[in-house]
DNA sequence: TTGTACGCGTTATCAC
DNA sequence: GTGATAACGCGTACAA
């Protein structure tokens, strides 16, 4: 035997138009908000026929009359990374308010995959395409030129894409993390980093690279690394950088997940935070108020991305449509650079 | 100026048909795999065409021809959750290998909202829908009676429902906690768990109690708060319980959310842990490992359960469709229930 | 191997 | 205020 998924027989306007005796079209007026054309009396018929039989507007014949869907279609690296996370919700929670539904894609940071799924979205003939952490791929390009149907968020893949944005200046907040770097004391520094194919990624290390050097300390003895944005490479990087005799003093991540690892690597080595090693973390994870309550990091307002991606999506701000779309950072100061050299 | 977003003229199977000079049923059987059926040298062409012209095939048609979407939604609880998260992914990768995708839609533990949610989600005409946590309801019973298309995981409403389950035994799992709680030697005992109404909650309560019962603690010394799997119930509750003179010696918690916010409670109270107060979670997050290393805890497979539910809606076991898919959890006992009382 | 024609469920248009 | 009808994009039975 094999299952019965998907296969049940559904009620359509015909059945419902059949009992209540009236059309199939006075039965879609009363579903689709035109109450106000109906007769009352016929308006309460129809409903109360639907709901003996179960009927539910189908929203398959619907985005084929209407040819536009419903859904809007959210692609997202890593959805167990707290901070998309976040973002999703906050985007589910903006549009479930105005009807519309989010199907929730998660590249795992691979190009291919990214596009294969926008080929899925498209044929899903999403109302939009949000990209969080998008890459830089022929088809992201192609797709990004044929529609304007396209949000990125938090980064751009590159600066020739026209296409809302909706996020914080990562520039900006490398920079602030530079300055509250110097004003520590810190001058031998790592920066443990995303990819720089992303222009978030790239962003937060050239204003933190940048600033650090108008204040006099140069590319010399700042480290770099590039990796996963994860917990796991965090870690690995953490071990080398610990197991070296000339350690930094302090570590800039690309992300929370990055200064998790980095941080159980240096419990590990026995070394004390943050006078051994000072961490800053990007992004202030939620869980950090309760688990992590030491990090400082960069909060980016993930809860407020939703109802702005929402914005775009409705049009309530058409002359924001071309513009990007940014939000305010706080760098939140904690113990894990409060050092004492000042 | 209003948005064009959703509104971008579509390529469908005519314009690819004219272009290549074929009729639209050629370019529809070459686009759904039956490119047998097709001349090598017709299908070449038309995907050459389709190509250049940026063709992808409408999922709305074929949904409505088919009578069957590609779409399974997925409701959750609160998908900020860890655990959640982690589920939620879980299915996402295992559905994504199948071609299908997956709508998630947050409830927040709220009967009305997944009501309203339960419609959207028959609107959409899915393969299936899967329910994290779900509430019991009319409106579910209801859809749960006239089809077979939903999957409980983690809980099931009630015992009257029937449908697939997904998930580990929860009273099992509530018991191996009391034993463990025994072996440490704590008779004074708080629970501080998930709202009853969820078959889960309850077993995993039931399980602890029952238990304890069989081993010499009676319900006089087991304490119960109920109330929301949030870290922030679990910091009310835990501030709560450390300004009592009567204390505990140890707390079992309905989720890790829980226990994050008793840590936090009883730090700020100045208690050592387990010392002072032994915690023990549920769920066993991935994040524990980073960041909370010391929080004992109940393992449950989330990553199991995506491939598990793929299975359910492809009918891959069919003898299964009727029973309870139970996985295996374990119990994770790490520094936070380790007290020297035996 | 390929083309023709129909219907899936809905809504906009037009006529009554 | 309401009903009949066409059209949206696709897959398939049937004819060629």
């Amino acid at each position: 035997m094999t299952s019965s998924f998907g296969k049940s027989k559904m009620i359509t306007v015909h059945d419902v138009a059949r009992q209540a005796g009236v059309s199939t079209a006075t039965v879609s007026r009363v579903f689709s908000g035109k109450d106000g054309v109906v007769a009352n009396k016929t308006a309460v018929l129809v409903r109360e026929v639907a709901l003996e039989l179960g009927y539910t507007p189908s929203e398959i014949g619907r985005s084929l009359r209407l040819a536009s869907s419903r859904i809007v279609v959210m692609i997202v690296p890593d959805s167990t990374n707290d901070f998309c996370a976040d973002v999703a919700v906050s985007v589910e929670q903006a549009l479930v308010e105005n009807d519309l539904s989010m199907v929730l894609m998660n590249s795992g940071e691979n190009s291919g995959r990214q596009d294969s799924l926008l080929d899925d979205a498209e044929s899903l003939r999403p109302r939009a395409i949000v990209l969080l952490g998008a890459l830089d791929t022929p088809k992201l390009r192609a797709l990004a030129k044929s529609s304007r149907d396209i949000i990125f968020v938090n980064r751009r893949p590159t600066d020739d894409i026209v296409a809302p944005y909706v996020g914080i200046d990562n520039v900006a907040a490398g920079r602030a993390v530079a300055e509250h770097f110097v004003s520590q004391g810190f001058r031998r520094i790592a920066v443990v980093h995303g990819p720089l194919r992303y222009a978030a990624s790239r962003g937060r290390v050239d204003g933190f690279v940048g600033r650090m050097g108008e204040l006099g300390v140069g590319p010399a003895d700042i480290q770099r690394f590039e990796g996963p944005l994860t917990m796991e490479a965090g870690y690995a990087h953490g071990q080398a950088l610990c197991a070296d005799t000339t350690r930094p003093e302090a570590v800039f991540c690309g992300n929370d997940m990055i200064a998790y690892g980095i941080h159980r690597a240096a419990n590990e080595a026995g070394l004390r935070i943050p006078d051994d090693l000072a961490i800053c973390g990007f992004d202030d994870n939620r869980v950090n108020e309760w688990l992590a309550p030491w990090l400082t990091s960069v909060r980016v307002p993930a809860l407020e991305i939703g109802p702005a991606v929402r914005d775009l999506i409705l049009g309530h701000n058409p002359e924001a449509v071309r513009e990007d779309c940014v939000l305010p950072f706080t760098l939140n100061v904690r113990a894990s650079t409060l050092g004492q050299r000042v």
